[in-house]
DNA sequence: CAACTTAGTTTCATCATGCAACTACTGGAG
DNA sequence: CTCCAGTAGTTGCATGATGAAACTAAGTTG
């Protein structure tokens, strides 16, 4: 089958999620949900996507548990697609994708914001990875390694 | 046309490092660089993906200056793909997905690995954003500015 | 130089994407 | 209640991207 490979029994984590948010328009439709989008329109007119692709796109990450329908808001009868817990958990990948792009851009002149933190106004600092003890880590200092088979429940 | 919206000219930097790596197969490709291969054949068996489209993906890499081709290493007259900086610069967003994953999945006994500290072989820290003098901050306490301008260099 | 491996490219069927047009429902004016 | 405009989606169709397998070409081994 031609069907994308989906990575949605793969074991790796990051194959994982990105079966849930690697597609095109998937990160993007969650960027503007942080920022407060809700409305099928709003989200259309804001990205500029086909309807039909945003209407698949939003049923996958409702199905993911990515965002939820939520029955009004503003007192229309419409519905609204608001952020689950999962949904706002993908804040870093956001923030690390963001932080790539201002340190690695070609052509960073054209990148039109950056993330502040709101009480001082100042850039957010670049993520770092650190060891439970708080020591800063380089990818080098990382490994991959099996995991611990969490506690013997028919685990083969 | 129908070809897949490029972001490129998007001024979000999200959407440009999704015009990147936000394909399906772009990341993966990193993540097993970052492993430490280098070959055409060691990425084609490992990842088990169409040869036709690992040479496309290697190309845009390479072209995006991601990867870069490194005439040999090991003897062999063949050619290698190595990370450059801007490659070994998206391991944050690696983390993050991974992290992400490890939080969310709905399936987690199906993630057969973790990501340790070489050191003391301990799960690394969850990553966190912090502003500039230090404290925690969540997304809420963040926003989006316009960016200031640089320095003036005919910026319109 | 014959056999095998490595690194691709080509071919072809199928799936996904994107645009435009169409349908369904809501809410308000008359 | 009906007409009209706006919102939210679905359907149809052309085209491009994807994937499996076959094919090519160069390197390497014997």
């Amino acid at each position: 089958m031609v069907k994308r490979t989906s990575f949605e029994s793969d074991a790796c984590p990051i194959a994982r999620s990105l079966d849930a948010l690697g597609d095109w328009w998937s990160l993007l439709i969650i960027r503007e949900a942080l920022f407060g989008l809700r409305r099928f329109g709003e989200f259309q007119s804001k990205l500029g996507m086909a309807k039909n692709i945003l209407s698949a796109r939003l049923r996958a990450l409702v199905d993911h548990g990515i965002l939820a329908t939520a029955p009004a808001s503003d007192g229309s009868a419409y519905q609204e697609y608001v952020l689950t817990p999962k949904g706002r958990g993908t804040f870093p990948i956001l923030v690390a994708l963001r932080q790539w792009s201002e340190e690695f851009d070609d052509h960073p002149e054209e990148i039109a914001t950056i993330l502040v933190d709101r009480e001082k106004g100042r850039p957010v600092k670049k993520l770092e990875m650190r060891a439970e003890d708080g020591r800063l880590l380089s990818p080098a200092d990382t490994m991959v390694k099996p995991r611990p088979a969490l506690r013997r429940r028919s685990v083969g």
